[in-house]
DNA sequence: GATGAATGAGGGTTCATTCAT
DNA sequence: CATGAATGAACCCTCATTCAT
């Protein structure tokens, strides 16, 4: 929203983009599509970004300076339950965001566009894990981390793909007693 | 491959298909695309299958066919070892399949196409977890077979993104190591 | 043509489009052809109409309306002579479109995509020609309208065969006499 | 049909193709509907023509060989209604080849192969009509040929458009007596 | 900033035709 | 005679992108 909660054409068009594309695919929501949900002229996209392409990689910067944000705010060191509350809060919070991040992390086509984004978001998350196991005294061998980091990611996109039914909390819990219980 | 190891050309075609399905993904393969790298001609696709979607369907039946061939032949039960041995023995057999899998399963319009194919998986799947822990006396809520089945499919996600480098024995290992020592 | 005799892109399309259906046929006229006959792009015609089938639904429309605006705007009776000389004007006024029109109506597949014009245009000449019959005290049992409709009809499709070379003037002088003389 | 009563695959095929032909039109049916339907391979048809408009200009040959037949058998003059119901008796006999005739007539494309054949059975018609009006002692002006040709040419595309429901026996009875009433 | 007509490469698909068997 | 796998030109259509207004 831009001023005074009157969403300008940037807005309008980052928003309806995020959520076609994470309804219908990125490559099978055309840039018409997006015009016309969005209520603006086909070719007003140009004047923002330089191509379809660089719309998808301005999103998902954008998705991911929340995760960032999210958790360098902190001055101590969080507990396993807090630290996974909030990352499954994150994705509750945009589930277009990582339907689209889902949606599009496995496509070898299009990753090629967000190498260095999807690196530095991997980078991170494994950082902040090893730092999380490690302030709450547990193992952090680097299979440790990794294999944390695809429970939560497995976690993460079955949500996903089904938000309405998937019972995060359960697993949640049973995560935080695995962790918690040893 | 057909008699005296000649490929015919319909398993000329699904072979090609499915590696550069896997390596540029299915909306970015052209059916030019598979023609030219199988060597036949453009037309002739459509001689075996109806339709490229047909092709993508058929190619999916049957990667998935392994899977339940593979679990199906045990008269008794697996412990947990053999049991990830065995599914990660699948997915290194047939990286090519698996990795279409994974850029397939978030795909909003594609999914369409797989859908009783996809729940059928997934389904085969959570029936072998729960069998699993049952047999190993473990617990086995939904809570915790929805986490195994997550931690999993994470890692064979994570290991299908970069088959080369990711420590899958050692993640295994880790994971054995927790729900042994449980 | 629009403004100042200049043309747009919509009526070159459709005027070039008519041109080429009637001279080589509606399946045997592609959308390059008529892109490059009338000097414009192979896409833009979908900017205009939906598909091919639905520019020719437009032309037909389109055609046939001049037929009803042409007999709709008498407030007495016709005799046949007027009548007649009307409606061979109108084959000769836009003969690419009759052609077009004969070269149609007796095309099984193509027939199904306008069938309520076609339903229409039958029945809006029947009523006319009951119409005409009674206004001259003429027998106008079922099969004199039939008759007359066949013979109408037979020489309008015999006119576009061979404009050029057709008497249609003998022809129409020779059917006022059968009707005048009885 | 060839020997007794076994039908040879030349003879299933024009048989089946008249049919496709009439029912889907030239265009719209395609040699693999030919040969699917007649149960025969998929390239028997070109043993026996040369390609598809072959097969085509085959069947019309042989289509328009009927009408002569019909025609040149008698030694003394007919009278018109007996012309007529010879004229529409062909008609009725063989609806798919008449049906094709005219879905073929007014196509231009198709046209071209057949220019030599439509032109014989025009002047061959023309001449008939002509003896036809001779001998029944009235006027035969050109226009009067033209005229009566366009009227059962009229009357006969009429009739297969809709062979169920046109009421042909009403219209013949209505043009015999415009004639014989003269 | 904003519009939308115009472009043309490239997509999936069909189909007449050939030819080795 | 008969088969049907194989070919590739051509078809309709979509779409990212440009640019004059």
């Amino acid at each position: 929203m831009n001023k005074i909660n009157r969403p300008n054409s940037r807005d309008k068009i980052v928003t309806t983009a995020l959520r076609l594309f994470a309804q219908y695919g990125y490559e099978r929501t055309s840039i018409r599509m997006i015009a016309k949900e969005a209520v603006i002229s086909l070719g007003l996209m140009y004047n923002y970004f330089g191509s379809k392409d660089d719309l998808l990689r301005a999103i998902f910067i954008n998705g991911l300076k929340d995760v960032e944000a999210s958790f360098t705010i902190d001055s101590q060191p969080l507990d396993i339950e807090t630290y996974l509350r909030r990352t499954f809060g994150l994705l509750q919070n945009n589930v277009h965001f990582w339907t689209l991040f889902y949606s599009i992390r496995s496509q070898p086509a299009v990753i090629q566009l967000l190498r260095s984004e999807l690196l530095q978001w991997r980078t991170f998350f494994y950082k902040n894990l090893a730092q999380l196991l490690a302030n709450n005294q547990l193992s952090y061998s680097s299979a440790e981390i990794a294999l944390l980091f695809a429970t939560i990611d497995g976690i993460c996109s079955h949500y996903v793909l089904n938000p309405q039914d998937y019972p995060l909390e359960k697993v949640l819990a049973r995560l935080v007693e695995q962790y918690k219980g040893t």
